[in-house]
DNA sequence: ATGAAAGCGCTAACAG
DNA sequence: CTGTTAGCGCTTTCAT
């Protein structure tokens, strides 16, 4: 099923019946006739244009891809849905990629998407930095990156403020009274995982104290390797009274073992981590979160992508979003009062 | 950057080169002379075959559709996890949409993956039986149906034993003294729905109890439905005991309203759900939970598509899948002894 | 206002 | 062992 039966049902040529299909019948001053006749048999046969030919023929597939670490983490969910979604409404389709925070698996991957000529891409690498394959690929096609970006790097990027964010929660962790914190990471040399530690170290510094190296740790963004960080750090400093944890999975997996702890000891523990406000009403307890506006980190993304496919030279814009910190979540039931007291009196 | 560049700086023809690229180099018995000079300027030129361009010419594109109601859903997330790291394994890239519950975008993506050519389609379909749409498209190319199936289809499918799961847990429910049990469930109409509900009902017909239909919600599937559905519950009902929730979202929206019901008048609610295992840990409470087998899920769904591509007349199985019900999830330090016990009895 | 023909980059049948 | 050529389905000059 192709143009050639349509040709054959109504007897015109290839080119019109391409410019009819195409909706330039009016720009080729095609007769109404012929037109109607070419649509009448169009809708008879349920003819499709083939999106493979025209890809080729055209040299432009109107197909993106999206990289993320990991789709199963609701924060990439979303972003991914948003994205999907807004490219969907330019006529793009979104090919799926995981890199399980592998950086073979992300070079696999970017590779392949130029193999099938996408038009754009959009990545939250795993790399920290621009590294000799990205480099190449980016003259082909344009590449924008989301969440994690590269310190120095003309790629348009969008991402929030992350150090300033962990800085300003791990503040407020010491208005609060608490100086011995932890540090639930996740993989090491991550840019995300590197960026938060250093607000963390930061706001520990401008206090004048040293983190504690033993409360540190980096398992992986996972809510197993949280559970497993949060039950080494009990083990390790069972009156700990302060958790940062460095995204919503490892907070996930860390409070199953704070629970518990909690039951047990009679003590509380205060726990910090970023992007957990989806979870934040299930918790009856105050926390300390940090929140990204994902629509705009997606729209944002999907912008960029947009502007470099029209214009590649045109796109090398930074976007850096603020990070919403509504800093304590109490549950009024439950003597929220007296931690926003001393939070007020700073 | 084509074959033709290769041709110029070799010499050897289209045909030859097409041959080493492609490993038919010992089939052809081509001269390791001519392989060597061949891969050597296909390295030092940086060539890579254009998918677009074989896709054309081979009329299959290696790459699949993957069609979800909303990719956010966690439970969602970890299929399209497995599914597109098994896809990749074969060679297939995946090709994400999300319907989010409409038909109408059902159909469209439907439409524009078979423009596409993708080599074949896993479907979590809105719909709940094979629309006209559907029945010409599974002609032209295989489709899968994953975690929501239709009744009557010889279509290949796999899903979990929804029906007989959510009887069993509304029948552990009574045991556990309730009888008085709501329903706080999803889209209507819609495969999920419609099964765990007849399981739910099942179980009050077998005790010869009517469903109270003042007790019965259906907002959707989303954390913000859930919490809704709670409220309204709690309006209408405040001394509701037992909660059964259709699925994760509704129980994670619905949770919230839940503990601040439970702190202001000091009665507890026992939670229902399906698919929540992940976020059990994190609730101090006892809670009665059907998991299904995700993995499990999402390679069957892959190993028939790959099944259906290789022979399409022979991809007729269908998978019902048991599903876990690890009943009760209680917490030893709280009483949970009491809860078993009334179980055990019966 | 419409048609003929080239060509996107690749594979494979056929020829030698 | 290697080369020539047709053709996948489409768009787009260039003719007329």
């Amino acid at each position: 099923m192709s143009i050639k039966q349509i040709q054959e049902k109504t007897g015109f040529s290839y080119s019109t019946i391409s410019r009819v299909l195409n909706g330039k019948a009016k720009e080729f001053r095609i007769s109404d006739k012929t037109r109607d006749s070419i649509m009448t048999a169009v809708k008879a046969l349920g003819y499709r244009p083939n999106l493979v030919a025209r890809g080729l023929r055209m040299q432009k597939t109107n197909t993106i891809g999206l990289i993320v670490p990991d789709i199963q983490n609701p924060f990439f969910g979303e972003l991914a849905w948003r994205m999907e979604r807004k490219l969907r409404g330019f006529g793009y389709s979104t090919i799926l990629c995981n890199t399980d925070e592998i950086a073979d698996n992300e070079e696999y991957y970017l590779q392949v998407l130029i193999d099938r000529r996408v038009d754009g891409v959009i990545l939250a690498p795993v790399h920290t930095r621009e590294w000799k394959g990205l480099e190449e690929i980016r003259w082909k096609k344009p590449v924008v990156l989301i969440d994690r970006i590269f310190f120095k790097t003309d790629l348009p990027w969008v991402t929030g403020s992350n150090e300033q964010a962990a800085d300003q929660m791990v503040t407020t962790l010491f208005r609060l009274g608490h100086s011995r914190i932890a540090f639930l990471g996740g993989v090491p040399r991550t840019y995300m995982n590197t960026m938060r530690f250093r607000g963390f170290r930061k706001a520990f510094a401008r206090r004048g104290i040293a983190v504690e190296s033993g409360l540190v740790f980096n398992e992986g963004y996972s809510p197993a390797a949280g559970k497993k960080m949060m039950a080494d750090l009990l083990a390790r400093c069972p009156e700990i009274e302060a958790v940062f944890c460095v995204n919503n999975l490892v907070f996930l997996g860390a409070m199953a073992h704070v629970q518990k702890h909690e039951i047990e000891t009679g003590r509380r523990i205060l726990m910090a981590a970023f992007d957990i406000a989806p979870y934040c009403d299930m918790f009856k307890r105050p926390l300390v979160c940090a929140t990204q506006d994902r629509e705009k980190l997606a729209d944002t993304a999907v912008s960029l992508l947009i502007k470099g496919i029209q214009d590649p030279h045109l796109s090398r814009e930074h976007v850096m979003l603020p990070i919403d910190l509504s800093l304590l979540r109490i549950p009024r039931t439950e003597g929220g009062g007296a931690w926003q007291k001393r939070l007020d009196k700073g």
